[in-house]
DNA sequence: GGCGATTTCTTCTCTTTTGTATAACAAAGC
DNA sequence: GCTTTGTTATACAAAAGAGAAGAAATCGCC
């Protein structure tokens, strides 16, 4: 038995922030900048758009090209938003996980539980 | 800089699944076998020894070598217990996807959040 | 108004780390 | 010596990560 859809680690963060983003928002530079300031880990550039690139193919992420922006080196952006499928993928390995660290001290959400 | 102490997807599984064993239960064929069922995504048993065998070496996990079962074929097991810093890259870890996810539908805990 | 400098973004290339599968090996009791 | 339970070894594929290079836009300046 294959491993299935189940996501890797830093694709769940990507995916994450494309939604805390929204899609008109989410592209390369923000979604790193999101995913550095809310859990204080390091992301390369690169990471990001070799994960978003990955995460296409899967279909998981579709794109969109903006215009450009009329600033200063404001070029065309890859706009990203998670797929009907992405959002299955996604759930199936935050449930995986949840199942798994549910009720464990150095589990998700210390303090909160029951 | 560097990725630091943060772990992968599987890793965190392993880990996860050695805390709710104990120390007393958890060597790679139960370590399997709680990740199967309650994740319902296939974990072979090499993937699951190589994995013990990197947090090891990377200091997370330790063995402890068991006497033999008397019963047919029970050899000694290879007990595995977290270690201090493995809690702590553990914690590291989970609060990332924690701080990533919270407050999304798609997130951790569906139904459970406000 | 032409054009090189500068800015913002994406691609490319390379390497390391993780994840997987399967077969081989080991040690116990029957 | 066959069967059972476990661990090791081997080989590879996929994911993650870093940084440099490339593209497309505006700005400043002469």
């Amino acid at each position: 038995m294959p491993k299935g859809d189940f996501l890797g680690e830093f694709e769940i963060l990507v995916l994450a922030a494309i939604e805390r983003l929204g899609d008109d928002d989410a592209y390369g530079v923000t979604i790193r900048a999101e995913i550095e300031s809310r859990t204080a880990r390091a992301a390369s550039i690169g990471a990001v758009y070799a994960t978003l690139g990955r995460l296409e193919r899967k279909g998981f992420v579709r794109f969109r090209i903006s215009d450009p922006e009329p600033v200063r080196g404001g070029r065309a952006r890859k706009y990203a938003a998670i797929t009907a499928p992405g959002r299955r993928a996604m759930r199936l390995s935050t449930r995986a996980l949840e199942r798994m660290l549910d009720g464990l001290e150095l589990g998700l959400r210390p303090g909160r539980q029951r």
